[in-house]
DNA sequence: CGTACGATAAATATCGATTTTATGTTGCGC
DNA sequence: GCGCAACATAAAATCGATATTTATCGTACG
């Protein structure tokens, strides 16, 4: 038998469930970045999401060349997995295919950041004014649950953390009955957390009182208030959105598109 | 030397041009499908390419199992191009991945193309207003050109038809600096017009005046009136929109989710 | 001395074969 | 007669190797 049995689950833009055994499609996004660097899967399965780690935590910095042997090294694998999960990467922008030389790393970019940001305001907004209207006591109670994990790993390991938030926020979104609207969310959120790794989590973004902002939108959010709960969103992005739009100013993070 | 020189173009989530080739998103954009068939490019360039067509157009139905050997011998080609493809077209939700047990067309369901007219309607209503705030002399000459193309090819090959109808509706969008929002446009009419296709280019929506509507449509927008624009721009999809809904009521065209 | 051409070297893209995994069937036990 | 388990078949996933392409370096020519 196989010692990485039937365990496997969904990635944003990697496998999917059967037809018909997953009717929930929030299940399917907020697992995919809780199962980082877990060990099961398919070989393709494990690069894709070895490789966004590698990308979106800043390990691979932006516009680098992706050279397969490289990565079949550093990964031990064939090189059949590796070409699989960088198209996949691909679709998720976060990595770009030059016609016939390969892959790179997706630059970044001040306006690339900002547009990310448009976009994700957009397209949460839209995501929790749904998900509140449909919102069930199961969703209620997930939602707190998952708001509690993530607080009680604030100050450990920033990439827990970090997982526990990306958490949070889809489980805000998940009782929208729109799967590609869900996936977009998941993408962009994927995209501007590496923005945050690109600051730096030195700069911990903590000083600001996040986590108020955080129960706030919970409040809001379980008390139905899509109004309230949306305007509290967006702000929460917008301000970090403004704090690291300073730090392009500074620091010159940008490279050439 | 090769036949097959330098004359790659980009695709929709293929290929893309190396660094500094290219400024210009919108022509990335634009270039995607009018390359429909061509023989030049990568192999996995065709294989994407011809396999989006397949399904796009319907010569592959929804929910269909893909077979790599029978795509191998259909298509004439290596294993590898044809699996790359699949993972490019399922991040756009146009193939769906099946754990270990390989790649089926995306279902079709009334919910999923509902979602995929409301996310079209507001990602396309961002874009047209950000498009007209931008839009230079040559980009308004670009788009009078390409509507021309359209009404040329009115009434004759149906596929190259609905090809400039795209660029069409992609020319509208094009001077929107925001290269990843005009990337979810383009995926979202192919996800689109393959609802189109199922209810049978027959019931030709010619029927409608949809002409006149384009025509109208490329007036506001070159008189750079954003709210007229896009007012009519959103009442042409939800009008075919609509027309398609009452399809489903009748003929049960959904499929198990 | 600068530029353009050509040869060499590296890396990618593709193919064919092997291994692993799922599925349908048949036989055995209850 | 029904249910469960082992087997056979078929398909997919992965690997290793080959051929094509691109980039780099050196050289010769203007």
């Amino acid at each position: 038998m196989n010692p990485r049995s039937r365990a496997n689950r969904a990635a944003t833009s990697g496998p999917v469930e059967p037809a018909g055994k997953i009717d929930n499609p929030a299940a399917m996004v907020l697992a995919s970045f809780s199962a980082s660097a877990g060990t099961d899967g398919s070989t393709t399965q494990r690069a894709y999401l070895a490789l966004r780690r590698l990308i979106v935590v800043g390990e691979i910095e932006a516009g680098e060349k992706l050279k397969i042997d490289g990565l079949r090294e550093r990964l031990g694998m064939g090189a059949s997995p590796i070409r699989e999960a960088l198209s996949l990467l691909t679709s998720d922008n976060l990595v770009e295919r030059i016609d016939q030389r390969g892959f790179r790393a997706a630059p970044v970019s001040q306006k690339n950041f900002e547009e990310i940001l448009h976009l994700r305001c957009t397209l949460e907004d839209m995501a929790l004014r749904q998900s509140i209207a449909r919102m069930t006591e199961g969703h209620e109670e997930e939602l707190v649950l998952v708001h509690h994990r993530m607080l009680r790993r604030a100050g450990g390991d920033p990439e827990a953390f970090e997982e526990a938030h990306k958490d949070f926020h889809m489980a805000l979104l998940a009782s929208c009955d729109a799967p590609i609207l869900l996936k977009l969310c998941s993408q962009l959120y994927d995209l501007n957390i590496r923005y945050r790794y690109l600051a730096g989590r030195s700069l911990n973004y903590k000083t600001r009182n996040v986590a108020d902002e955080h129960r706030d939108i919970l409040q809001a959010t379980i008390a139905r208030d899509a109004d309230l709960a949306s305007a509290r969103l967006l702000a929460h992005y917008r301000q970090t959105g403004a704090f690291l739009a300073g730090l392009f100013e500074e620091t010159r993070l940008s490279v050439p598109d």
